[in-house]
RNA sequence: GGGCGUUUAGCUCAGUUGGUAGAGCGCCUCCCUUACAAGGAGGAUGUCGGGAGUUCGAGCCUCUCAACGCCCACCA
């Protein structure tokens, strides 16, 4: 066994390694939850990656997170189910896969519904499973047997139900209303998918003349294209400038319809003219306006984003694109001499968020969720604390948008998709909303498919089996536990998941969202493959190791949820902790004397060392703990780094060497690994296994996290060794100020320091290349010497001839006067009365302590310096 | 227009109830010391964005100003 480790090498081969135990994991199925155990449930569902997707340093964070929370739940003694998906994500798909068709010169209307959806399914089968397989490469111990699809059947079965209740109850309603509609994608989008973008375009102002008079009205507009569906002008009804004129007539130029003058509030008598043109088919604000006034809607612009050809738009324009039709009219404005006055103006456009064509306001029949209602319940819970958000800012920014929520458009003119469950008879048009088709000879279903957030806001409970509310994985593991994701999806997954948890379970549908920052490029720019600044996850992990990517990215996870900028070096970070990590591990496994059964740790014969050891890690332990507990996943890496690097490394492996307790050096490597684990899977389960004690054990994955042991506190320890260390760092300091040479040894005197030190001379000879101690009772006067002060000793260093006087007694100086400097603070505080009453006794009592300690050390300097005199 | 975030060492950033600052990288000096040069030892570096206030005491709390970033709203 030893003499096998000693020749594994010296750098850590992760990637080998990973793909062994990863391997093993899935082997021995160890990342399937049991519906049946009788321990305490802990479940996360992942926020299911797009089908079309493939692994970014996004998801990389991600996954990272969750699978920390899930390793660390199931090593607490949970029944952790960590549920793994893909969402069919409609649009992307459909782009996709028509793009492909464009290549072979086909479009989907040529092939028809049913064949272009046989196409869609065939890609998605292909490529469901990659960006599955490549979370592996990340270690994800989810549950693969349960891997889920937003359009497999148990999935659709939930979205008709909800579909159909939410029709039945009054949530969901079909109508006429402006939306937000895609050219390119051919289809109405949501609200939250429209992205604004600031835009240098011109205010044109019109005028508008009156009818049966002289005069005109000058209107103020971004788009003159839009004039020809306008029903009306309105001005502000305070406004005296146009308070004659409300009421009467005016000629939409060009084409010389005549149209009413209205006042509406809504109207800013301070922007452009103070004159609005109203195109209710057109504008969101306008359509609302138009409804006010029972005014009529005149569509101008079609769904390609062109003009329509009907009598009121100007023949010349007819089947023109908008843009043209743009220019055309203003051409012809000039013409007319009405156009009065162009002034450049910054405005914002909506884009589609998939294709980032602009998008056309247009009067659509289509399918919306009545929110309000949804989101009543859906405010409460995060009010109330059911659901909490980390960090808690994200609270106001989600219950901003639900107490201002609209109503949501679901409907989508797209194929791929939850075809939406609405019937019509083929010859009355009567509608049948069910789950399934009262009767396929004489009806049709609708032929719109639903917002891909529809079903993925269903994906805590309908991947449980729901609505089979006696599966056993949706008693078990139904309401989930923590939800893991990106503040951009807020909006888009979190709000609809909770509404719709609340709607159809009663519950929320988890009680904690842990909100992490979103990943960018060194720059702090998004990462985006069209910027060429992506750092691929899978190329780190190649080059770096898994575990190294995500001890890297969990340790840049600070509280606040900042965004991470990220470096390809950044990962050296992780990498050099996980080969410290493995040849610290070597060294200690293969000196190895003993053997398992007699590695047990007995308490009752430990050296200061040891105890100073156990304290550290029990500290470690604890710490661990409440900060994973709070989702300081940040903390708990460097937490764990300092441990290891600078306590166990730095100094109890080192000490080790001169005198070592093997069953100590043994549990505090078995224990850190145990703590790091959720964290860097692999190479502890890799090492954890060679632990001669863990032969016969199943896995560290499968072992009990580590706990605090208020057995393990020992103070005084800690007090002796930490001025051993205090004492060595002097010593070294002074070695290396004085250029003593590396390998020389030097002599030294300790005053009044038996107490403290005869304990650890070994100690202090090794690590300090220490040849004679001398313990005086008083310090030898005018000897020419180096010397340092450890609480209140005086530990000298003979130089003769290499000393220089002058130069040391400068040196002593320095120290001297950072004491004092620290001293005269405090003792200006202790002066103060105030402070004397007012800080808490702790405070006080700890600042005299610092002062005598500080008088102390002082006055030893003190000593030192005469001496020379 | 409303909201949120950021500003700390040359760089990237930590810093949980207020008790006078930390890490990694980089930099300087030295070292292949029986695990590790992806390493070891030692060292230098900060009026914590500006200003004001609360307090015995402020990187942290309040106000204000400035710069940068994000989200929501969408005045044509």
């Amino acid at each position: 066994m030893t003499s096998d480790i000693a020749n594994l090498p010296t750098k850590y081969e992760a990637r080998e390694t990973e793909n062994a135990i990863y391997k093993f994991w899935e082997d021995n199925s160890f990342f399937k939850a049991d519906n049946n155990s009788k321990k305490p449930p802990y479940s996360i569902v992942i926020p299911p990656p797009n089908v079309t997707g493939i692994l970014h340093m996004g998801h990389a964070l991600d996954e990272t997170l969750q699978d920390v929370l899930t390793r660390y739940h199931r090593m607490k003694g949970y029944e952790a189910l960590w549920l793994p998906g893909c969402d069919h994500a409609g649009i992307a798909t459909q782009n996709v896969v028509e793009k492909q068709l464009a290549k072979e010169g086909k479009n989907r209307h040529e092939l028809g519904r049913q064949k272009f959806l046989e196409i869609t399914w065939d890609w998605a089968n292909k490529h469901k499973d990659r960006i599955l397989e490549q979370c592996k490469l990340l270690g994800a111990s989810f549950d693969l047997s349960r891997k889920r699809f937003t359009l497999d059947e148990g999935c659709s079965k939930a979205v008709k139900k909800v579909f159909v209740d939410l029709y039945n109850k009054g949530l969901i309603y079909k109508g006429s209303y402006i939306v937000n509609w895609c050219p390119r994608c051919q289809s109405a989008i949501s609200d939250i998918e429209t992205e604004y973008e600031t835009e240098e375009g011109n205010l044109w102002e019109i005028s508008y003349p009156l009818k049966d008079e002289m005069g005109a009205i000058v209107i103020a507009t971004t788009r003159p294209e839009t004039m020809f569906g306008d029903v009306a002008v309105a001005v502000n009804p305070n406004d005296f400038k146009y308070k004659d004129l409300i009421g009467k007539k005016c000629v939409i130029p060009l084409t010389g319809r005549e149209i009413p003058i209205i006042a509406d509030e809504y109207v800013d008598k301070s922007f452009g003219t103070g004159a609005l043109k109203i195109t209710p088919a057109h504008d969101p604000n306008d359509f609302e306006v138009g409804r006010r006034h029972n005014l009529p809607f005149i569509k101008v612009i079609d769904e390609q984003g062109k003009m329509i050809a009907r009598q009121e738009v100007h023949p010349e324009l007819h089947g023109k694109d908008r843009y043209d039709a743009r220019e055309r009219t203003i051409r012809m404005l000039k013409a007319h001499e009405v156009l009065v006055r162009i002034t450049p103006h910054e405005h914002n456009v909506g884009k589609c968020q998939r294709c980032n064509t602009t998008i056309e306001p247009l009067l659509s029949e289509q399918w919306f969720v009545k929110m309000e209602p949804l989101a009543k319940p859906a405010i409460e819970a995060v009010k109330n604390g059911s659901i909490e958000f980390v960090p808690k800012r994200w609270e106001k920014n989600y219950l901003m948008w639900m107490e201002n929520i609209r109503d949501w458009c679901i409907s989508r003119q797209l194929w791929w998709g939850h075809q939406i469950p609405a019937y019509y008879h083929k010859k009355t048009g009567e509608m049948v909303v069910s789950t399934e088709n009262p009767d396929p000879e004489n009806y049709t279903q609708d032929t719109d498919v639903l917002d891909t957030w529809f079903s993925s806001g269903l994906w805590p409970f309908s991947t449980m089996g729901w609505p089979d509310t006696d599966s056993a994985d949706f008693k078990k593991f139904y309401p989930t536990t923590t939800l893991v994701t990106g503040f951009d999806i807020i909006f888009f997954w979190v709000a609809r998941m909770i509404t719709m948890g609340l709607e159809f379970t009663g519950k929320p549908p988890f009680s904690t969202v842990y909100i992490h920052g979103l990943i960018r490029d060194e720059n702090g720019q998004k990462m985006s493959k069209s910027k060429g600044n992506t750092i691929d996850p899978v190329e780190i992990i190649e080059k770096y190791g898994c575990d190294a990517l995500r001890f890297t990215l969990a340790s840049l996870c600070t509280y606040g949820g900042q965004d991470i900028k990220l470096s390809d070096e950044r990962f050296e970070y992780g990498r050099n902790f996980a080969n410290k990590i493995w040849n610290a591990s070597r060294f200690v496994l293969m000196n190895l004397t003993k053997s398992a059964d007699e590695l047990n740790l007995d308490l009752s014969s430990l050296s200061n060392a040891d105890k100073w050891i156990l304290n550290e890690l029990n500290n470690t332990i604890k710490l661990v703990n409440e900060n994973i507990q709070n989702y300081r996943i940040g903390e708990v890496a460097s937490i764990l780094y300092d441990f290891f690097w600078n306590s166990y490394c730095d100094w109890y492996v080192e000490l080790s060497k001169i005198e070592k307790n093997e069953a100590v050096l043994v549990c505090v490597l078995d224990k850190f690994l145990k703590l790091l684990h959720p964290i860097m899977p692999h190479i502890t389960e890799k090492i954890w296994q060679l632990i001669p004690e863990n032969k016969d054990a199943k896995a560290i994955m499968l072992s009990d996290f580590p706990e605090y042991d208020a057995r393990l506190e020992f103070k005084e320890a800690k007090e002796q060794i930490e001025a051993l260390f205090e004492a060595v760092r002097s010593l070294r300091n002074i070695r290396s100020e004085f250029n003593v040479i590396p390998g020389a040894k030097i002599n030294i005197q300790i005053v009044g320091g038996e107490k403290l030190f005869k304990g650890v001379v070994e100690y202090l000879k090794r690590l300090a290349k220490v040849e004679n101690i001398e313990f005086l009772a008083s310090a030898p006067s005018d000897s020419q010497a180096a010397s340092v002060v450890v609480g209140d000793v005086k530990i000298i260093v003979p130089l003769k001839g290499v000393i220089n006087v002058e130069e040391e007694i400068a040196r002593q100086n320095k120290k001297l006067q950072k004491l004092e400097a620290e001293l005269k603070s405090l003792e200006g505080r202790m002066n103060n009365q105030k402070f004397v009453s007012s800080a808490p006794a702790d405070v006080v009592s700890a600042t005299k302590t610092r002062i005598e300690e500080i008088k102390l050390a002082a006055g030893k300097i003190n000593e030192l310096i005469s001496n020379f005199r």
